[in-house]
DNA sequence: ATGAAAGCGCTAACAT
DNA sequence: ATGTTAGCGCTTTCAT
């Protein structure tokens, strides 16, 4: 067994609770006591344990981390933001993923709370009814969605949630008004499966409103599994088909896109001479290509950042509110802002 | 405060053991008390509080992860295959980030052990003379390296350790070998700082090991800040300059292969045509390119997959020891097959 | 300034 | 089959 607390008190001839005292406010500890202390803790090579001080204290200064997937560079970057931002805040990060599968959500939540983490940082595949969300509202675990965005007031008493986000629906609408400012005019939409992404369905409605608003005819958007066109055979066909094929494609995602690049040139078909393709969140691959991928960036190491410490603020409000006897929940939905880049994937269309 | 298992016995009308043993070994509560205590524990919302039970147990079923950033895709898949194993073998994830900074290894381990996680699993920048790791050992705490490669059999002791990678020197070799094979003799490594990783280092070996059994002079390796090829000056002059310019350039990881690529273009230069790129991860966006990234690929979920069951199996086998009284520790040195993935953008160099 | 003692939630002897 | 109890490591009154 490790050393314990009781043992550097034994060392040092003091009690536990001058070593304890010690530990969190040294100011009430006498110089010479303290150097004893000191000296034993060295000795022993004693560390703290947490688990004794979180079981005391009730919180464990640790926060937990869901989301679909890391194979997508969106979700590593967003982590990654969320671990810097949770280190200089003196968080630890405990962190699990879904493989975007509804019922991992609320199973990795249940193991989360199991842990007694303060809060808990999400992407779920559908924020609007998500029984893991009204599971740790019940429990009044603060928790920040990440990437899902709230509809405003649906029907019903929606409760305040707080989330980080870009504004899918206006960013998308910016990627496909740009693709029709260089001049295209059937576009389509490629997507992740809507019933796993609540994001590519708000995308699909700032498509539509792109569309509407230059008053061209959208066109059904096209579900793939997670990145594999070739198992889509109505979109083989459409792109075979001359007579059939969009002259841009908006995809809801940058590796959908590039799959769909790829399979194009397998196709024989050049982007952007043939037809232009445009992806949405801007991973940094993207810019290294050639042609350079038109999407819409979203900030993801940011969207980390800031949902990590609106959680934190949540928490210590919590806590505060906990001892003083009132609880104001208040839920920020911050709306970071997205940049369109432009890219030679995307180009004016040939002539016809 | 959440529900705990006294007020589960308490509404049950039983004592906090049987509440107790029913989540531990139900079989050994007769059906009618289940039955009860079933109930409150479904009335009280009551889920068992893990760090009581770590603090019992003296473990956590936890284990911690170190890894230099998430930007790389490389890390971020290790992380998805610890991630996947672990859940599979129901340990949780703690996880931290270093930055590429050596002082920040040994803080992140210092507070994963704070949180009493059973074992870690880290990529650190160097392997053979590392406080870090020393630390580990001296609190027998089970840890598993990857990427990481040990140096076998050094000056001294080398104490054994356990790791996962590839064999990043033969798979350099082999990557500089394949170049060698197209045709190419002036090929110039590019590399990250050495120092930042020893996986560099090995690498440069490997392509040492290739240019010196092809008869070939050697160049020194261009180290470069993480992906900033812009600073490089004496990398510029090489490449602007017909007659320095390597007809092949073998990158120390894909992200520098991309960022390199990416840089010749806006010299003007064509590859493969004026130059071919060669890189190493073989991270999947690489196959979406065109030309398709050459690179040697190591399976890196994989390497987080058998980290975590490699890291898990020492800390089962060292719990039993402790039980039986002995304590052997032996140190599994997984060595992954690699694999070189051909691309176009690594061809025969021009007629000259 | 320091110590004694209670208790956070849980499990595992040890009774019964 | 069930209850009683000690104790994991720590913080925090309450005394002194």
């Amino acid at each position: 067994m490790r050393p314990s607390i009781k043992q550097v008190a034994n060392l040092a001839g003091v009690s536990i609770a001058t070593v304890s005292r010690l530990l969190n406010k040294p100011g009430s500890v006498s110089a010479e006591t303290a150097e004893k202390i000191h000296r034993s803790i060295e000795q022993l090579g004693f560390r703290p344990n947490f688990t004794g001080r979180n079981l005391r204290a009730g919180n464990s200064r640790t926060v937990g981390v869901v989301v679909p997937t890391l194979s997508n560079t969106v979700f590593a970057q967003c982590l990654q933001g969320i671990e810097l931002a949770a280190r200089e805040l003196d968080y630890s990060v405990m962190f699990t993923t879904t493989e975007y599968l509804p019922e991992d959500e609320s199973a990795a939540v249940e193991l989360l709370l199991g842990h007694r983490v303060d809060g808990v940082i999400l992407t779920v595949a559908d924020a609007g009814a998500n029984a893991t969300l009204d599971l740790l509202e019940r429990e009044k675990i603060p928790f920040v969605l990440t990437y899902n965005q709230l509809a405003l007031g649906g029907q019903g008493h929606v409760p305040p949630r707080a989330s980080v986000s870009v504004d899918n629906r206006a960013a998308a609408c910016d990627a496909v008004a740009h693709l029709i400012r260089l001049g295209h005019r059937r576009i389509q939409m490629l997507s992740g499966r809507f019933n796993a992404s609540d994001r590519a369905i708000q995308r699909y409605y700032g498509y539509l409103d792109a569309m509407q608003a230059a008053g061209l005819a959208p066109l059904p958007a096209i579900e793939v599994e997670r990145h594999t066109l070739t198992a889509a055979t109505d979109y083989q066909q459409m792109m075979a088909d001359p007579a059939l094929r969009p002259t841009a494609l908006f995809c809801s995602n940058d590796l959908l896109a590039m799959s769909a690049m790829r399979d194009l040139r397998a196709l024989g078909l050049r982007v952007p001479r043939d037809i232009s393709v445009m992806g949405f969140d801007g991973i940094p691959v993207g810019a290294l290509m050639e042609p350079v991928l038109a999407s819409v960036v979203q900030p993801s190491e940011r969207i980390g950042d800031v949902a990590l410490r609106t959680l934190v603020a949540a928490i210590e409000r919590g806590a505060a509110a906990a001892a003083a006897g009132a609880a104001p929940v208040e839920a920020a939905r911050h709306v970071l802002p997205h940049v369109v880049r432009e890219g030679g994937s995307a180009a004016a269309p040939a002539q016809s």
